[in-house]
DNA sequence: TCAAAAGTGTTACAGTTACACCCATGT
DNA sequence: ACATGGGTGTAACTGTAACACTTTTGA
């Protein structure tokens, strides 16, 4: 038995996958292996098939282009104008992928054609791959504003002073080096490790690491018209 | 010219349509009208048709159900699991709604079976409408925390109590009127009203209305990591 | 006149910002 | 020895929370 009378349509879900090397924000992206745009730089993406949910899609893709699993992935909106594929209507999901582009440089599979672009640098992209690339990097600084999201991108072990980079490459701006550490330290969110980090001074910076125990549960947001402490898990 | 072996399914638009009428949140359901759950509580949805997008879908879905346009709506999630719908695979994209029950009561479409419930005595709904609901709730508390969308709940004219009573609802909580009405003031975003609202109050509470020239452009979130006077719009 | 809700001010505290110098090390 | 980036403390300020009494008016 079915609905009479509808028309189904084509799902597709597509991810913008954001990397950080320490000093520039990335994104992955591959050469379409089919027509239409074949050749051209797209996201990665691909059709939702029968027997899996989008979320499960979304992580089947990813993991055939990067190898990667368990990897931060988040839906983000749904791109659906009638006209936005010029073969047939494909309704595509958008997912944010964050990924650490040093763990897994490695296991990224050639076969796809893939390649880190700088964020400042992307080449012309097909369809609305565009829009949907602004579209998570604004849900990135907003959720970056109040989330731990951003260590994502990180490591296992990590300095401040690219933790700072991050976050000022984020938001396009200078950090006070002093009140960020304070804040940073002040939510017990880190664990100091007993080495350096020498690749980019003399002195070496400090190795920190997460602790997994607080990470994603001591982390909150401060809101306008209710008491702080009112707020206890406010999860998006 | 088509995609080949690649199957299409059905897309729906779902909409959990939020409504306050100055003491309490209802929702809006409609008994639905045809196999299968028939007469059952549902959310208002319905197909997305060949040439519409999902956001023009779901503005129509809500018009056909309550005679509104303009309405504050706001994409939610993309529900997908396979088996969701017993009938055929189905995949749902729910949208949030909010809006003044008082002003529109009247345009309510009877011809739907469409009735208010109070948030807290909600029927038990079809399919997974309820995880839907559930999920409504978590980002109206999210948004509300930093944004002032729930003025959109609200009729033109509104008190400082009824305000606050909403905020309290939708937090469970309660809050010093004094410091609530200090920080609503600060913002500049409403105007004082010359008349009372003396429906509940022999004294009687002064009317306020937004000042639309800065609703939407001043109200802003603070942040952790980021000094403050960095974050210019994060719109979300 | 009294009950019920509206309206208003002050003080203590906490969190945030601005700001400048010393430290460690490789060359 | 010096250049480079890493690391740290304090003081002023701003915003938030806690708190209680007076006002208005319909019944």
């Amino acid at each position: 038995m079915k609905y009479s009378n509808q028309s189904r349509v084509l799902v597709a879900v597509d991810s913008i996958i954001i990397g950080f090397d320490g000093f520039d924000y990335k994104i992955l992206l591959i050469q379409r292996g089919f027509a239409p745009e074949k050749e051209k730089w797209s996201l990665m993406g691909g059709f939702v098939q029968n027997n899996e949910s989008v979320d499960e899609a979304a992580n089947r893709i990813l993991k055939q282009l990067t190898g990667l699993e368990d990897v931060y992935l988040e839906q983000l909106h749904v791109f659906s104008e009638p006209d936005r594929d010029p073969i047939e209507r494909v309704i595509a999901i958008a997912y944010v992928a964050l990924i650490d582009i040093q763990k897994y440089q490695q296991q990224i599979n050639d076969d796809f054609h893939a390649r880190w672009f700088l964020l400042k640098e992307l080449p012309k992209l097909i369809f609305d791959h565009e829009e949907m690339v602004r579209a998570a990097l604004e849900r990135l600084r907003y959720k970056a504003a109040f989330h731990p999201i951003l260590f994502e991108l990180l490591p296992e072990k990590f300095t401040l002073p690219q933790l700072q980079a991050m976050y000022e490459g984020l938001f396009d701006t200078k950090i006070d080096k002093r009140n960020f550490s304070r804040k940073v330290l002040s939510t017990n969110l880190l664990k100091k490790e007993k080495d350096k980090d020498k690749s980019s001074s003399k002195k070496g910076a400090f190795f920190y690491s997460l602790d997994e125990q607080n990470y994603k549960e001591n982390f909150q947001s401060i809101l306008n018209f209710i008491p702080k402490n009112e707020i206890q898990l406010l999860n998006e």
